[in-house]
This record gives C-alpha cells, sequence and structure tokens, in this order.
RNA sequence: GGUUCUGUAGCUUAACUGGAUAGAGCACCUGACUACGGAUCAGGAGGUUGGGGGUUCGACUCCCUCCAGGACCA
C-alpha cells in the first residue's frame, strides 16, 4: 500500500499543476501532524504556495483542499485555519491500513535484507579497575537501544564491548592487593569481584594520599609530591612490568581481571545487555604504531622538532595533535588508528558508531580526520554517539566525595521498590514466589531503563533515584501496565478478534480512529529514532500509545460486555495489536512487559 | 586564552528540524460509570522558551551580542 504522506504530495503537486500551472516537486511537500485543538488527521501548511497560487492563505487551502477531496480517493473532507488546510482521511482508509498492519507480527521493524548496510556498534567499554556505575548505565542502555534499533531500520548490526583492561590504574588495584590484601578473593570475602577490585582501587588511592601528605609537610609541592610517593613509583614499575611479560604480574593480572569478569558478566546480565565480542586493549595497545609510520613516510604526518610525531589540523580548525610521544610510545589516538583499522579489515563495516560520553568529542573528531587524512575512505562512516553527562540532585558524581552511584546497586534498588509497590496493591497474589521475583524485576528495570532512554541522548540528564522508580504518569510501568491490560482483555474477551467486510460498514467512535492513526506512524517513528540513533522518540511514542490506548479503553463501550459481534471482534484486534505494537516498542528500549502486574 | 555544547512551568522534560494558542509528567487543586484492571480516566491552575537586537507572512528553532553553567584543547 502507498503510504499516506507520499500519496497527498503527489495529489497535491498535481493539484498545484492543476490550480495554478506552477510545477512544484512531490519531494518537498511536507505534513505534519494535526493539531489536537482542529479536527484533521493530518495537516498541510500552504504558506509555501501562496506565492504560486497569487491569492490569499485561506483561499489557496481551500483550492488545494478540494482538489483533494475531489481526486484523492481517501480524503474525506477538510477544513483551512489560516494558512493550514486539515485534512480529514475517510474510516475506510484507516481500516485499510489497520487491517494490512494487524497481519504482520512484526509490525514496525524489518528484516535486514542481504545488501543492507552492515553497522558496528561499540559502547560499554568499562575500566577492569571498578564496578560500573550510573554513567556506564546510561552508555549500556543507549548503545543496547541503538542497536536495537538500527536492526529494526533494516541494518545488519553488530555490537561490540572494548574493554580497557591494561594500564596504571588495575595496576594500582592490583599493588594494593598485594600489599594488604591478605589473599582476599570473592570466594572467601563474599564480595563480586569487580567491587572486590575496586576496593583495592580505592585502598591504593587512600595510601597514595597519605603518602602525598607527609611529602608535602616534608616541604615539598603537591604537584612534587604526586609524582615522588613511593607507591606510584611502585604502580608504574608493575606497569613496566607488565609490558615486559614478566610472570607473576601477568598472573596477578589475569587473576584479578577474571573476578572483575565474573562481576561485570552479571551486572550485565542484570541490564540486559550483550555484545557480538568483545575486544581487550591488552591485545589492541600496540597497534597503530606502523600507521603512524607510514604516514610519515607518505608525509601526512610531521616529525616535531622534539621528535614527537603530530598531524597538522589547523586547517579544520582544530590544532596540532600528537600521535607519537618523542619517546616512541602511544598515546590513546595510537591505539584508536589501530583498532578502527584492524576492525575494518576483518568486519569491513559501512559504519562504525562509537557510544561514549561528550567530553571525548575532540578526541572522536581526530580520529575521523586523522584516518581519512591517512587514506581511509571508509573513516566516512564513524560516527560518535555522544551522550551528555549524567548528574545527581545534588551535582555530579564525585568519586572522592563518595557520591558514585553503583550500578548494582541501583538495580536492586528499583526492583526492590517495584516490590513494594507491587505488595502495597496486593493484586498478583496467585502467583508464584518465581513469577512474582520476575515480574519486580520486569517493572524495576522497566522504570530505570524508560526514566534513562526517554531524555535525548545529547542533554545532560538529572538522575534522581526517587523519581526513577515511579511507577505513575510517564514512566516505564505505566506503559507496561497499558500492555498487562490489553493481555488480560484478550483473555476475558475470549478471542484475538478479527475484520471482515462488516467491520467497515461498523460505526466506529472516534478513538478507535486515532488508535489505527497512531498505530499506522509507528514505523515512521522507528526509522526516525534510528537516523537520529535516539531511543527517546521511541520512548515517547511508547507513551503516547499507552496513554491513547487507556483513553480509548474508558471512553468505549466496555469491550467484554459488548453484544455485536462484528464490533466486539473489531476492537478485541484492535486491542491486541496495540499490546504487540507496545511490546515491539519497548523491546526496543530493552523493556520487558509482563502479561499481568 | 581558543573551540564547542547547554539554558523551556516550582521540579523532570517534549516540540516532527522555520509553522497554528509552546505539548506532557511529577507536585498542587477538582471530579469519574456502585470498578470490562483505579499502577486508570477527565478537568483546573502554572510560560516574556536566560536577556537584548536582527532575518520574514511566521522564530524555542537561523544570525549577532551579552549573561549563566558544562566539556574539551594548549
Amino acid at each position: 500500500m502507498q503510504s499516506l504522506e507520499s500519496l497527498l504530495s503527489l495529489k497535491t503537486a498535481e493539484a498545484v499543476k492543476t490550480l495554478f500551472n506552477k510545477e512544484i516537486d512531490p519531494a518537498t511537500v511536507t505534513f505534519q501532524k494535526t493539531n489536537k485543538d482542529f479536527e484533521g488527521d493530518i495537516t498541510l501548511v500552504v504558506f509555501p504556495y501562496v506565492k504560486l497560487a497569487g491569492k490569499g492563505p485561506e483561499d489557496t487551502g481551500k483550492l488545494i483542499g478540494e482538489y483533494l477531496q475531489q481526486n484523492s480517493g481517501i480524503v474525506d473532507h477538510f477544513n483551512v485555519v489560516k494558512g493550514f488546510l486539515n485534512l480529514v482521511i475517510g474510516q475506510s482508509f484507516w481500516l485499510d491500513c489497520f487491517a494490512e498492519l494487524s497481519k504482520d507480527d512484526a509490525f514496525g521493524t524489518m528484516k535486514a535484507g542481504e545488501r543492507a548496510p552492515f553497522i558496528m556498534v561499540e559502547y560499554s567499554s568499562p575500566n577492569t579497575n571498578k564496578p560500573l556505575h550510573l554513567g556506564h548505565v546510561r552508555n549500556n542502555l543507549l548503545g543496547y537501544s541503538v542497536s536495537n534499533l538500527l536492526k529494526a531500520a533494516g541494518n545488519k548490526v553488530m555490537m561490540v564491548n572494548l574493554v580497557n583492561d591494561r594500564g596504571i590504574h588495575i595496576c594500582k588495584s592490583m599493588l594494593a592487593w598485594q600489599k594488604w590484601g591478605n589473599g582476599e578473593t570473592p570466594e572467601s570475602s563474599g564480595i563480586k569481584g569487580d567491587h572486590l577490585v575496586g576496593k583495592y582501587y580505592v585502598e591504593f588511592d587512600k595510601h597514595y594520599k597519605q603518602e602525598i601528605k607527609s611529602l608535602v609537610a616534608e616541604g615539598q609541592k603537591e604537584e612534587e609530591a604526586e609524582k615522588n610517593a613511593p607507591l606510584i613509583h611502585e604502580a608504574q614499575q608493575m606497569l613496566r612490568d607488565w609490558e615486559a611479560g614478566k610472570e607473576e604480574v601477568i598472573a596477578l593480572w589475569k587473576k584479578m581481571n577474571g573476578w572483575v569478569y565474573d562481576g561485570f558478566k552479571i551486572s550485565y546480565k542484570k541490564l540486559g545487555v550483550s555484545f557480538d565480542k568483545t575486544y581487550y586493549e591488552s591485545d589492541t595497545y600496540l597497534l597503530g604504531k606502523n600507521i603512524v609510520e607510514k604516514g610519515l613516510a607518505s608525509g601526512v604526518l610531521q616529525k616535531r622538532p622534539d621528535g614527537a610525531v603530530i598531524i597538522d589540523l589547523t586547517a579544520d580548525k582544530l590544532d596540532q595533535k600528537v600521535l607519537l610521544r618523542s619517546d616512541g610510545t602511544s598515546v590513546y589516538m595510537t591505539q584508536d588508528l589501530g583498532t578502527a583499522e584492524e576492525r575494518h579489515k576483518e568486519f569491513p563495516f559501512d559504519k562504525h558508531i562509537y557510544v561514549v560520553g561528550n567530553e571525548q568529542e575532540y578526541h572522536f573528531k581526530v580520529l575521523k580526520i586523522a584516518l581519512k587524512r591517512l587514506g581511509n575512505d571508509w573513516a566516512e562512516g564513524l560516527h560518535h554517539l555522544s551522550y551528555g553527562m549524567v548528574e545527581l540532585p545534588e551535582g555530579k558524581m564525585k568519586s572522592r566525595e563518595g557520591t558514585v552511584v553503583d550500578a548494582d546497586d541501583l538495580v536492586d534498588e528499583v526492583c526492590l521498590e517495584a516490590q513494594q509497590m507491587a505488595e502495597e496493591r496486593g493484586l498478583i497474589d496467585e502467583m508464584t514466589d518465581e513469577e512474582k521475583s520476575n515480574l519486580y524485576r520486569m517493572v524495576g528495570m522497566g522504570a530505570l531503563k524508560y526514566f534513562i532512554l526517554k531524555v535525548d541522548p545529547k542533554k545532560t540528564m538529572l538522575f534522581n533515584p526517587a523519581e526513577s522508580v515511579k511507577l505513575e504518569g510517564d514512566t516505564g510501568p505505566f506503559i507496561q501496565y497499558a500492555y498487562a491490560r490489553t493481555r488480560q482483555v484478550k483473555t476475558k474477551v475470549g478471542e484475538e478478534g478479527s475484520m471482515s467486510a462488516a467491520t467497515y460498514k461498523l460505526s466506529l467512535h472516534p478513538k478507535d480512529k486515532e488508535l489505527m492513526r497512531l498505530l499506522y506512524f509507528f514505523p515512521a517513528q522507528v526509522k526516525e529514532a534510528a537516523e537520529s540513533y535516539s531511543p527517546a522518540v521511541i520512548a515517547a511514542y511508547a507513551y503516547e500509545l499507552a496513554k491513547l490506548y487507556n483513553s480509548w479503553y474508558h471512553d468505549t463501550p466496555p469491550i467484554i460486555k459488548e453484544t455485536d459481534p462484528v464490533m466486539k471482534s473489531y476492537r478485541a484486534l484492535l486491542s491486541l495489536v496495540t499490546g504487540r505494537t507496545i511490546k515491539t516498542a519497548l523491546g526496543l528500549l530493552g523493556i520487558e512487559v509482563p502479561e499481568k502486574m
């Protein structure tokens, strides 16, 4: 079936040609949603055509409206307010659309064809010296959801993780554990592996601070003290030993990272995210040097007098960026260049999305330009999905002030809150304990995920823990509730519903039409969300749909008591398809739905 | 110092990329079929879109300039 907009665009261009004898490109004709205070399903803004028409906006709108009413076959009637032509589409058109979309179980999503674009999405990318926190939660939820959106829009997607498993940070944890750990393990202490390693990272910092303090007391400046403290020297020595492959250091590193991975595995499972492949920096940190050398040979890169290799980006309004230090060691950029090139060789992607916070915008700008200058045309497909920081009501999270919100704690908290709310309502007493705890998890996570994903990724967001677990209004559980309702309606009505020729003779309620119309627009929303990498678009849609469903349910006569079998069957189907669409939409956000709640 | 992002009701946030009287939720007030599931629905109040200029039929959106905050680069 031809889409509503494309059909109307064509007919509008035709109208302008016939009425005013002027050519316009149908692709330039745009429609918008009709303001809810006016009657209409879709609206044409006629201002662009008043000059062509040589008449006032009202007359222009009226003429085009009349033409569409007579020639489009779908416009039932219309009204013109100022320069806005509000078109009312006939009931049978909506019924046709609805009949069509109700047949498709995966309505709104597309399957990737053979020649679909291949997109790699990197997200999560944790350090192994401490557990995940609230900032990582936003990253993980975004990365996973955007991957879903891209798949639903018909792309092939590969999700990857790049674990920062080496460097001075993990050496700090290792050193502290060696000195003060007394052989403590996750098993012996009952502490989750990533938290245990994090504990020793904090332990290191505590002792390090003490050393600095006493050095300052002896008269050193703070800056010097930070460099001279024995502990930091030991940690740096450990890093050198690691790079040299010293056996006992490697063994310790493997052991402690293993604890961390066990811990991450649990956190990822709770968050419901996954990866097709995990990369480790310990494998990739030496990459990129050969690229720099090639670039130097070809003259794209320059050597500074001190021996450092730089790329001059002043032409791109950036500055000179070091790609290799004067002592020949790598910087982050070096390995990112190498990693990107390796990946593209192994998995020739069309696009590569990096889900990374906005504090690294400069870094990714440089990365993309540098790769292109070095002759990699595919670098045009790199995209930094830059998201805003998460702040708390009392301000930014600061580890030294102990205000960092731990991911595991947060998840447990929201699920517990969901449990308390459910118990207060007492509607699910017949469930088994297992069913109950699964429900609490679904609802708690639904609240958390929706709360984070409904905000535009670009924006700094404020995370209010008390608000995030609410179940009323613009929340995940509100939408889940609407879904559960559709399921209960289905069992009580006792049929899945269907349509027939008789359906077209029904006198429908305005809300019936509104609901069919909103369902019709779902695929366009998925497309827009994928193109703008914004789960927030889908969150808003899901909420609107749930709200409309509730209001439809309330305003139309009781469906369960409906006596007209044709009407009953039609509404049963409408309810069922709405539920299915809610489920799909929430699924794109990584949110599950319960049959009862 | 340079680059860049953000600023919308008391709070959290939308606005289809320049379109109608700037939408919602929370909190506050009022109401709903002797509950087809009330985790619901309907209504009220709440705005100089940080300030000031400009561009045009029309500006939260584009341009300039201040103010405030964030980030990044020496």
